[in-house]
DNA sequence: GTTCTTGCAAAATATTTGCAAGACG
DNA sequence: CGTCTTGCAAATATTTTGCAAGAAC
């Protein structure tokens, strides 16, 4: 799928923004913060627009935020076949690497009493392959 | 165990600032935000040395820190006996208020080849109990 | 042409740092 | 008394908001 068809599908208006702001994640493996796509970027724009891009993007569920402490805050592309699957995060303490682990499954875990679960969010932290060498 | 004896126990020094901050985080279930933590606080005390306090308390693994995506940080302490034992945090979408949820297990994941993991953080979404009704 | 998006400037917020004064042990 | 802690002021960084101009459809 093109940038322009995930925003035509959405029915979001094709601007250079966001068509670029797509292109930049579908190119990426990783999980990337603002910053990072906005060097990548070709076009330049304020910073504004982008974090107004990131959340229309993500109010259409078409990225993702994964916050990591305090520290890090980074957008992954969500799987727009299945969109509300929950998957797990995986951060690299030495690089900062962020991605989605799509074959780790999360399991249910036991609430107290009169609870109920929306979303469960899941990180893990370690070393990633190449920092692990 | 008392405040005061967390602290001579971590060789930290007794400042009232710390001292008051164990205490009003031991009279609490829940774990609370900075401007919580100075809300119930008697003394009055600068923002920075609350700051710098939790980053000393969090050092010494006297209490630990949960971020809610990029909403709330929270403070919590943590398990005394056994520091290192990871845990779940519950985070209500509706009154804003996170607990440990020490009874819940923390499975272990699978991860891509040449990944190592070093500490998971888990966090449920919902509504609790009170939120529920 | 109507509606949504952008850029700019400015505000809000949370957190950190340097430095001198003060408290702890 | 030496070291660690505090308060103040200021810096940093991120994100949000209002408004007028501009682009999309």
């Amino acid at each position: 799928m093109e940038a322009i068809e995930i925003l035509n599908y959405h029915k979001l208006k094709r601007t250079s923004c966001r068509e670029g702001i797509l292109e930049v994640m579908m190119g990426s493996k990783q999980a990337l913060s603002e910053s990072e796509i906005r060097e990548n970027f070709s076009g330049s724009y304020d910073r504004t627009t982008f974090y107004r891009s990131f959340k229309t993007l993500e109010a259409n569920r078409i990225i993702h935020k994964i916050v990591i402490d305090n520290l890090f805050v980074k957008y992954a592309l969500g799987n727009a076949l299945n969109p509300k699957k929950m998957h797990a995060h995986f951060y690299c303490n030495d690089c900062n690497a962020v991605e989605c682990l799509n074959n780790t499954p999360i399991n249910t875990h036991p609430l107290p009493k009169g609870y109920t679960c929306s979303d469960t969010e899941l990180i893990i932290k370690g070393l990633c392959a190449k920092c692990n060498q």
